[in-house]
DNA sequence: ATAGGGTTAG
């Protein structure tokens, strides 16, 4: 009967769910059980109420539970249920499980600030009844923080939890990777593994989003090796997040090697991630090549799919294909554009130097702009030298993220640039006054694994004294080439410090390939450093900027450059 | 036997 119920489930039709249940001996509970779960919230719980064959155990309402949040119920039916389970007579304790439903429930909550209320008194509850360090109960608390973007609650959560079980470390390994804290995220899959926990294709995915978060080849190649080994790289989820991860790491034709051996498995979200390798690498044919073959396959194009293709459109410098695409997406392929696609063309227009168009853009479109847009338009102005846009711009963004500090830097260049030194001052009293700090870049390598961040002019990292004297070696020897020593407040950029660093610890053999990753815009005068250390070392040195690829060789740089 | 965990962009 359990697999009638199964194949009945598998067409998730109520009627089908019906005639299975009808003849179903009344002993059968896990039948019942399954149908429970799986019948529509308000079938579901007239049945629990009133037609089971036997009296509901605390697995019943389990299962109800679980109906409930599978149909999205609003949260107050998922409480009514709660409460009707502390009344039974006779009294029913609350499962783990019943407690993790109610909670996985409340993540489909209309906002976070409202999620959140409505799970503060299911937490204390499940602390009271002794459920909350129960690994069901446990990794739905950890999950319910991390969407309400609140890390570290999730990880105390984790901590809380004596003995996590893989979906408990998937949970928490999620919560980091999802929250932008991806080293965090691999030290943790790391100890999983380290503490002999079985990896499932949820934490290896994850993990893998860490990976590319960092751009990490190395870290990347290895968990496609531990997915090879443990039998998951045929999972579509972990698939995909390889080939995420590749190609943010730069790696087109691995991503596609990938792509290619799902023979036909691969969904949306794979072909999205294709095409938004290849548009960070601002090759607009190669993505629409991929676009085309989407089409081929009849799959419907989302919103994201767009969002890869403006992106390709402006880190190709194609501002035309740019206006032409946010008009198609609609007209042709019923996808409203969203403000991301908007800021995307505003970006578009701005960096090929149309920066009266790009304005007129951000001002006409349908949605108020937010900080993105004035971002990418001053930084726009700024590579054209626009002061007028880059200061009505940077004023807008002020406005709207007060504690942006390259928008205090950037503004404050401008106005210096046109002698206006009173402006200038009063920029730095502003920032002072409202506790912004100016935040170092940050860069890093990978060396054998492990993962090394820099920080403009730091001194955190343990071999900081022997990176700094490489750094003025490798200094020396490029002033004999020609180098001329640039403003000294750029000396230790975070991705000299990087560089040095992968020098010092022998990353790469010589002839072989240096790669430094940093994700702001790499500066012009460490973009014109590196080009003389390259010949010094012999090394091809590969820098990820914001959105393109530096590599530097013999002296000289193969990306398109806009200093 | 029941329940919890996942990918893509910014």
């Amino acid at each position: 009967m359990r697999a009638a119920a199964e194949a009945a489930a598998s067409s998730l039709d109520p009627a089908r769910l019906h005639a299975v249940l009808i003849k179903t001996a009344s002993g059968d509970r896990a039948a019942h059980h399954r149908v429970l779960s799986l019948y529509p919230a308000s079938s579901s719980v007239r049945l629990l109420l009133r037609h089971l064959p036997f009296p509901p155990t605390h697995v019943s309402w389990t299962a109800a539970l679980s109906s409930l949040s599978r149909s999205r119920s609003p949260p107050s039916s998922v409480f009514l249920l709660l409460r009707l389970i502390l009344r039974s007579s006779p009294p029913l304790l609350l499962s783990d499980g019943a407690v993790s439903a109610a909670l996985k429930s409340l993540s489909v909550s209309i906002s976070v600030s409202v999620s959140l209320r409505l799970a503060l008194p299911l937490h204390s509850l499940a602390l009271k009844l002794a459920i909350a360090r129960l690994p069901f109960s446990g990794s739905a608390l950890v999950s319910l923080y991390a969407k309400s973007r609140l890390p570290s609650h999730a990880l105390k959560a984790f901590d809380d939890i004596p003995h996590p079980d893989p979906a408990c470390f998937a949970a928490a390994i999620v919560a980091l990777a999802q929250n932008r804290r991806p080293a965090p995220a691999l030290a943790l899959f790391a100890s999983m593994r380290a503490r002999g926990v079985r990896s499932t294709m949820y934490a290896v995915s994850a993990a893998l989003r860490a990976a590319a978060d960092l751009a990490a080849l190395d870290l990347s190649r290895c968990a496609h090796a531990h997915a090879l080994v443990v039998g998951l790289d045929a999972d579509l989820f972990v698939a995909t997040a390889l080939l995420d991860a590749y190609g943010k790491a730069g790696l087109v034709a691995d991503a596609r090697r990938l792509l290619d051996a799902l023979l036909g498995a691969a969904n949306l979200v794979t072909w999205n991630a294709m095409l938004a390798a290849h548009a960070q690498q601002g090759d607009l044919d190669a993505a629409l090549g991929v676009f085309g073959e989407m089409r081929e396959r009849d799959l419907a194009p989302d919103d994201l799919t767009f969002l890869a293709i403006l992106t390709a459109c402006s880190n190709a410098g194609a501002a035309d294909a740019a206006e032409e695409w946010i008009k198609l997406m609609e007209s042709r392929y019923g996808v409203a554009p969203g403000l991301a696609h908007y800021t995307c063309l505003v970006g578009s227009l701005a960096r090929v130097g149309r920066l009266g168009d790009a304005e007129r853009v951000a001002l006409a479109m349908p949605f108020a702009p937010d900080a993105a847009v004035w971002r990418t338009l001053l930084s726009g102005s700024i590579i054209h030298r626009r002061a007028d846009i880059a200061e009505s711009s940077g004023r807008r963004l002020l406005e709207l993220d007060p504690h942006d500090d390259s928008a205090y830097v950037m503004l404050a260049n401008v106005c210096s640039a046109t002698g206006r030194m009173d402006e200038v001052a009063k920029l730095w009293t502003a920032m002072r006054d409202r506790g912004v700090k100016k935040e170092g870049g940050r860069s890093w390598v990978e060396v054998r694994g492990a993962v090394h961040v820099f920080v403009a002019n730091e001194r955190r990292h343990a071999r900081t004294s022997e990176i700094y004297a490489k750094l003025e070696e490798l200094m020396r020897e490029v002033k004999k080439l020609g180098y001329e020593e640039e403003d000294a407040g750029l000396r230790h950029h975070s991705e000299r410090l990087a560089m040095a660093f992968a020098v010092l610890s022998g990353a790469a053999p010589k002839g072989k390939e240096l790669r430094v990753v940093k994700n702001l815009r790499i500066c012009g005068d460490c973009h014109e450093l590196f080009k003389y250390v390259s010949r010094v070392i012999e090394r091809e040195i590969v820098v990820r900027d914001v959105n393109r690829y530096h590599r530097f060789q013999n002296g000289s740089c193969t990306c398109r450059d806009y200093w």
